[in-house]
DNA sequence: AGCCAGGCCCATT
DNA sequence: AATGGGCATGGC
């Protein structure tokens, strides 16, 4: 049961687990402080509290209820993944996870900074972004604007530890700045084509392009293929060529877990790193 | 002290 | 289209 009011969401619902869906990898910027847990999207902050098998979100009602796509029917989902392959235990440790409604630039930025990195290495990058580029909202800051990020020449981003994404950095948000692409496109594509068009920005190869498009546009029919799941997928078929390419990885596994691989894909995930 | 991480770019073939 | 080397940084 889902209960929204003017300032707070009350959340008595077995698909909703804020430690799994905050750790699952989808998002970096959240931590958990006390018992609580805070997550940030832009210039908004959600704080999360559990009371007595209740959870509450502090925050901007309307604007997280649909960031935490709590209109979404999830039994319907899981029972949709319940019966693929592996899926039984992951869903037992991550059924409470729900795919994130992020916004599209965030969404870009962060996970080109995903690349061949380390979570925590990641969250501290952007975390630093955040506090030189973004604006002082007390106890927190926010993500910069496009513009802010795009005003900046790549060696800020080199100071702040970006390593060799400093350039992927300023060129991408450079480009959205500049209309040369469009953020609001993909949402009217079908999946193959926004996949082709996110990976024109420089910094987004395949692997980026699926995080962005099951994170900030709601396709459900990609499978982010990292070395985590390259291990999952010889587990899967363990008679596959060692050479197999991630792209023949990305489709096999599409076509086994269905329309709603991708978050297949982050119950996957979440369990195979809980479990080290 | 090395190996590796939510991989991508680019040159070569 | 497919392959492979190089790559900044810092967890672990």
């Amino acid at each position: 049961m889902i209960i929204k009011d003017n300032q707070k969401i009350y959340i008595r619902d077995e698909y909703f687990d804020p430690t799994a869906v905050c750790t699952c990898g989808q998002v970096f910027r959240y931590k958990k402080v006390d018992n609580n847990w805070i997550v940030c999207s832009l210039d908004k902050k959600a704080t999360i509290k559990e009371l007595d098998g209740q959870f509450v979100i502090e925050g901007d009602s309307d604007y997280f209820y649909d960031y935490f796509d709590l209109g979404n029917d999830y039994e319907k989902i899981v029972e949709e993944v319940s019966d693929k392959p592996l899926i039984g235990d992951a869903l037992k440790l991550g059924k409470g996870i729900r795919i994130l409604k992020q916004d599209p630039f965030e969404t870009v930025i962060e996970f080109i900074i995903s690349a061949n990195n380390l979570i925590p290495r990641i969250k501290g990058i952007i975390e630093r972004i955040c506090i030189n580029l973004g604006e002082n909202k007390g106890d927190y800051y926010s993500f910069p604007t496009i513009e802010k990020m795009a005003s900046v020449a790549k060696d800020f981003y080199t100071k702040l530890g970006c390593g060799y994404r400093d350039e992927y950095l300023s060129k991408t948000a450079r480009a959205i700045c500049d209309g040369k692409f469009d953020l609001g496109l993909p949402f009217k594509q079908d999946t193959e084509t926004a996949k082709k068009y996110l990976m024109t920005l420089t910094g987004v190869g395949p692997k980026v392009a699926d995080c962005i498009l099951l994170f900030a546009y709601q396709k459900y029919d990609v499978f982010p293929v990292d070395t985590w799941i390259k291990k999952l997928y010889f587990r899967l078929f363990p008679s596959a060529n060692p050479k197999t390419q991630p792209k023949t990885m990305r489709s096999d596994l599409v076509s086994l877990y269905g329309k709603y691989a991708g978050i297949a894909q982050q119950y996957l995930f979440y369990s195979i790193r809980e479990n080290k």
